[in-house]
DNA sequence: GGACTGACACGCG
DNA sequence: GCGCGTGCCAGTC
């Protein structure tokens, strides 16, 4: 059955979803076209979006220091390497 | 209409 | 662990 799976309104509320201190990867958001959901979050970056929860699938981050801060600040994990340690902040699955 | 770009992911060396 | 090349989808020129 041929699922829409990724509209923006779909995707804004699964990064909405993102409980604090925790983390998602890009790819989880929108399997199979993970620029997507770049691409959205760009359009829609707003106080409203907890866009600092999303980051690469190596824990990198997309946007730089700016979204290191928030990520700290809510107390994500990082590693001695200056990246998100997955291992612990990233959501095992979509509560969906 | 076609080609380029982008807040990415994965496989290889 | 890192850099390079390829594939993905949507938006923009």
């Amino acid at each position: 059955m041929t699922e829409p799976a990724h509209d923006h309104d779909h995707i804004l509320d699964r990064v909405r979803a993102i409980p604090e201190g925790w983390v998602r990867t890009y790819g989880d958001i929108t399997p199979g076209a993970p620029r997507l959901a770049g691409t959205v979050l760009r359009h829609h970056a707003a106080d409203d979006l907890p866009w600092w929860r999303v980051v690469r699938a190596d824990g990198t981050l997309a946007v730089g220091s700016r979204q290191r801060e928030r990520l700290e600040a809510e107390g994500v994990p990082f590693t001695p390497a200056g990246r998100v340690d997955l291992r612990a902040a990233r959501l095992p699955e979509a509560p969906d």
